[in-house]
DNA sequence: ACGACCATGTAACATGTTACATGATTAC
DNA sequence: GTAATCATGTAACATGTTACATGGTCGT
């Protein structure tokens, strides 16, 4: 698993807040890991009983109440032991590709409205990703990790490169059933 | 999830038993969806259960026993109602980008080395769903569905691109590691 | 007034993974 | 003889999702 290794990390950045670390996840890494805000708050729990981090309640300023999570000793020793290893498994989960498999029984306009749908998605996306790198080098001033940009632009680049080709994919099916029709 | 629709989908083309159905998952889609076996028999059970499918036991002609799974009407319906809907979930867990986003600690010399052998993996799956394309071919002559055939198309081109910009994702990588050292 | 955002969580359920058990047949 | 393939499963555990509960603040 990485969401424990994930928290961890941003941890290792600077202390926060659980609903923090879901927006930084959304902000930066969602599209190659996500997680809802139950499991994060599941995953954190897990993690103070382990005491790879401590929390302490302060006031909200504005709001409720936060717990502050901090990374401990215990938990950057248990964080650079995870990635000593390598970690190298991509997992693909991709429901849309099965249930194109077996939608013969569809009509063809449908798929095509589905296909259009699907572009503009990715279109979102790939503006999206293109926000996330402003976003990202605001997080690494503000953390001071600037010299953690390289890594975080390769895995950008992974991003964009991946949104492109499902981009010209969508483009390649959405011409190919213009022709069908016509 | 998706797993018992692919279960049916494929039992609709033709009865087999879960061994088979692990075989052909893993000859076709398993880039977009993959299982162990271990899950498979489960589903199968509470399919059955359900009254989707059911099955008989065949003495093997050569090795162990069979248990053959058909589908029923009950289970055609259902599947179709399923096809019906439209699923469009893109699901990502991406270990390997989460292990490079934190990777910093480690030298550049390793990350190299891990870039080279990711290429090799992906090219080798490149040539994987070139094989997959022929071996669709035979399944769908073979379970008369050639009339499916676009489909199977659509979802392999999707393959095809997404492994495409791995490839020119982990070799922009690998030569820019290429001019840092130097 | 009303919805969006802030903030933390519990409980139940669904899905996926790992380890293990069994035993025959085929290929080298 | 030994590894790979055929074939089916159980049990325990890990991870992910959905639904629900609570209650304050901010903008329009």
């Amino acid at each position: 698993m990485s969401l424990p290794y994930a928290l961890l990390g941003f941890l290792n950045y600077i202390p926060m807040a659980g609903y923090d670390l879901k927006k930084i996840l959304n902000d930066s890494i969602k599209f190659f890991w996500s997680a809802q805000t139950s499991q994060i708050y599941r995953e954190l729990k897990a993690l103070e009983h382990e005491g790879y981090i401590v929390s302490e309640v302060k006031p909200g300023e504005k709001g409720p109440d936060k717990r502050i999570y901090s990374i401990t000793e215990s938990g950057i020793s248990h964080l650079k032991n995870w990635i000593s290893e390598v970690h190298t498994n991509e997992n693909i989960r991709n429901e849309f590709m099965v249930w194109l498999l077996f939608s013969s029984q569809i009509d063809s306009g449908e798929l095509y409205v589905e296909m259009k749908k699907k572009l503009k998605e990715y279109q979102k996306e790939y503006q999206s990703l293109k926000f996330v790198e402003n976003r990202i080098r605001d997080y690494l001033q503000r953390f001071r990790k600037e010299g953690e940009d390289f890594y975080w632009k390769i895995v950008l680049k992974r991003g964009l490169y991946d949104v492109e080709a499902k981009i010209k994919w969508a483009e390649d099916i959405i011409s190919s059933l213009e022709l069908k029709k016509s």
